[in-house]
Parts: C-alpha cells; structure tokens; sequence
RNA sequence: GGAGGGGUUCCCGAGUGGCCAAAGGGAACAGACUGUAAAUCUGUCGUCGGACGACUUCGGAGGUUCGAAUCCUCCCCCCUCCA
C-alpha cells in the first residue's frame, strides 16, 4: 500500500508528542492535525475558501449518509468526491460504522454485516465492510475506515470482546475488498474500557497491517480518565511510522491530551456544531454567546485570536445575530471555532518542533485556569 | 347613532363556576452538545420561601356564591359591519 506516506519529523524529549507530514493523492497533512467534519459532504456553513482560510488540511465525509443521500454512485459518476464538493485537499471516509452505534435501535448487527433503516425515509439497507470499502472506493476518498461496531461505554465485557472480534475480521475483510490503489485504509482499534482488549485489538490490527491505525469507541460516554488511559494503553503497540488517529475527539484539553500521549490526528463535530450552538472555543476557555453579559461587550470572542471574525466583530453584535437567528451567527461563530482548533494543533506542531510541547501545554492549561 | 365581537400573566393566545398561578406558542434567562438523524435539545419562566405552602393576578369598580378569569350591574377602552 503507497496510498499515503507518514513521515515522523520529530519527537518530542519530555512526552509522548510527535511531529509527523502525511502524504496522500491530494496533498500534504502536517501532524498533529485537526480535521474539521463534513458529514454530508461539507462542513456545515463553511465554504471551501474559508475552510482554506482557517487552514484546514483535511477534511471528513460519511460513508453512511452519502450512501444514503445522493448515493456513493452518483458521486462515482460525477467524477468522485473531490470534483463532486470542490475539494481538491485531502479527504477521509468514516465507514458509517459510528451511525450503526448513533442511530441505535434503527440497525441489527450480524457477522455479515448491518442491517437498518434509513433515518431519512425508513427504507431498509445493508452495510457490510464490503459494501463500506465499495461505498468509500466510488467516493474516492484518501483515507478509508475500515466498518468497525462502535460500543457504548457502558459495554460489559462479554460483549466487547466479542464486538471487538468481530471488528478485527471485519478489518481483514476491509482489507481483501480494496480494489483501488490510490487510497488509503486505516484500522479501527475497539475494545472499550478494556486495557487487555485494547491491547489485543491493537496487536491483532498491526498484524493485519494498515496505512494508519484508529482509535475508535471513545468519546462515547466514558470518564476523562478511561479516553486517556486507552490512549495510554495502546500508544506502545502502536507502529512508530504509520500515522494514529483518536476518532471523534475532542475538547480542546482532549486534543492536547491526545497529542500529549502520541497521537496525530482527530477530528471532531464539537467546533462546528457546538458553534451553531452559540458556544465559542477561546484560549480562555469557553464561552456561550447567547449569555445577557455580552449585550454590550465590545470585545472579540477571543482577545488573542487573530481570525477574521475577531478582528472585526464584537461579542456583541455576534450575540445579536445568534439570537436574531441569523444565518451569519453559524457561518462566523464555526469560522472562529475551526479557526481555534486548527490553530490550537498548529501551535502545539510548533511547539513540538521547536522542543517545548511540555511547556505549551503546561501554559494551555494556565490561561484557563487564570480566567476562571 | 344602531348591531355584533372583544379586553387573560412581557407578547400572541386557550380557558367560560371549584381539578387555574391559568393550556399552547413566542420572547427572555440558563444549561447541554466529542468518528453530526443537530442553525438541535433540556430546564426555568407572578412574588416569597428548600419541598409542602403562603400571598397577589385574568380592563376598572361593585355584587351574587361556600367558591369567580369564568355569572350579574355600571364604567373605561378596542375591533367589525350598518347608517
């Protein structure tokens, strides 16, 4: 597989951080690298040159939704995603496995695959890791998942372990179904809460052999200290030269804990959604737009934020547009917000760089608390 | 001038003798959101008190009744139609 090329750059003396450059067909990603999510196809009320602006290298679509609406085929026919959403940066696929987990009691799960219900019109479908990699290969993403049963936190045991079976040979037969050269697969590591899992899943997962390896299954319910402690457990059996990636994280902190502990790629809804939401990512901490106190507060959401929207707009006026139901209230508070994240990983890339992650992250944490 | 309809808690609007501090919506205030069924969802929303409760409200004033937003009398205001 030479769909995507990792190169370590550096590593970091006092922790687990690493600087690293991924190559795919359509472009460069520098790591540790935040990718902002485009579900169906674009990051919601972002369009391509403002994504640009706030520096996103890479971006997510779904395998499910698109499969979905307008159909993985008529994008085939349009010439693949790329051409399709006027994207010409790399993209990556999820697999529609995390819809299984999200959309809960629309699917059954099989050995075969998943069976469920359009969330849109209630018509029946089926995904097996095949027919993810056939989805994901007519999309023409750069980096395919492989389909993976996502469990909820709350997950005994038993039922992981066998879940996390069952995954690992869907691996395999993500990996058998790749007709294309030009893409990348990456493997999804399960096993919950469970360290011994985890660690089996990750063995069995570098046995297999993929271009880059996940994390996935956090982010969904457990404490702070279980998402860090499976980053924990899994970073020495992870291969050294091929990219990780935490699916679905994170907060601010997770981001910077994750790269702390070794890992190179995330990506996350939270800046986007949580923005149409009214709630703002600042070096302060966060803050929710719609609060009375921002009435008449002149200010930038961010003082130290040099993007678009805070060198122009106040906490005011943008409070007035969120509360107007205004459409610019969405496009400016996700501009900021991406623009926060992105910038966040570029600044830790420097700071790995230059050889003061530790630092950096040790004043990440003071600037939140000052403002407390 | 005549006929009819109506004035309800910040707004709109249900309620027409007790189960009404009063449906529902909006606004307001606060919270949640982690591989997006999300420009979504949840809570509060007369005053005071932890809960139970107490007190003050349904244009105004009086009255009937054990009990009134709901019934009666007068007054004030608004709307529609006719002249």
């Amino acid at each position: 597989m030479t769909a995507l090329e990792f190169q370590l750059i550096a590593k970091d003396r006092d922790s687990a951080a690493r600087l690293g450059r991924i190559t795919t067909p359509h472009g460069r990603i520098a790591t540790p690298a935040f990718m902002p999510v485009g579900t169906q196809a674009t990051v919601k009320a972002m369009t391509r040159e403002e994504l640009k602006e706030v520096k996103s290298q890479i971006i997510l679509a779904n395998t499910y939704h698109l499969y979905l609406r307008p159909g993985h085929e008529l994008i085939g026919r349009l010439g693949g995603l790329h051409e399709f959403m006027c994207w010409d940066g790399p993209i990556l696929t999820d697999s529609g496995g995390f819809q299984v987990f999200s959309l809960g009691e629309l699917c059954k799960i099989r050995e075969e695959g998943v069976t469920f219900q359009s969330h849109l019109d209630g018509s029946r479908h089926f995904i097996s890791p095949e027919v993810s990699i056939a989805i994901q290969e007519a999309l023409g993403s750069d980096i395919m998942m492989c389909f993976d049963e996502c469990p909820p936190s709350s997950a005994e045991f038993g039922y992981v372990k066998k879940s996390m079976e069952m995954t690992t040979r869907w691996a395999v037969r993500c990996r058998d179904a790749m007709r294309r050269d030009d893409q990348a697969l990456f493997g999804i590591v399960q096993g919950g809460r469970f360290d011994e899992l985890r660690k089996e899943s990750v063995c069995r997962l570098r046995d297999i052999g993929f271009d880059g390896y996940a994390l996935g299954g956090l982010s969904v319910g457990e404490e702070k200290g279980v998402m860090y402690g499976v980053m924990e457990t899994c970073e020495p059996f992870l291969p050294e030269e091929r990219p990780r990636y935490v699916m679905g994280i994170g907060t601010p902190e997770d981001l910077v804990e994750a790269v702390y502990r070794g890992y190179d790629m995330f990506d996350c809804v939270m800046p986007t959604r949580n923005a149409r939401n009214g709630m703002l990512f600042t070096s302060e901490g966060t803050l929710n737009i719609k609060n009375a106190r921002y009435a008449e507060d002149r200010s930038p959401i961010d003082p130290e934020c040099d993007c678009y929207v805070c060198r122009n707009y106040s906490r005011a006026y943008l409070r007035h547009l969120y509360r107007a139901g205004e459409i610019l209230a969405s496009r400016f508070n996700t501009y900021h917000n991406l623009h926060y994240y992105l910038n966040l990983m570029e600044q830790s890339r420097e700071a790995i760089a230059e050889g003061r992650f530790n630092a950096f992250r040790k004043e990440f944490y003071n600037k939140r608390e000052a403002n407390r």
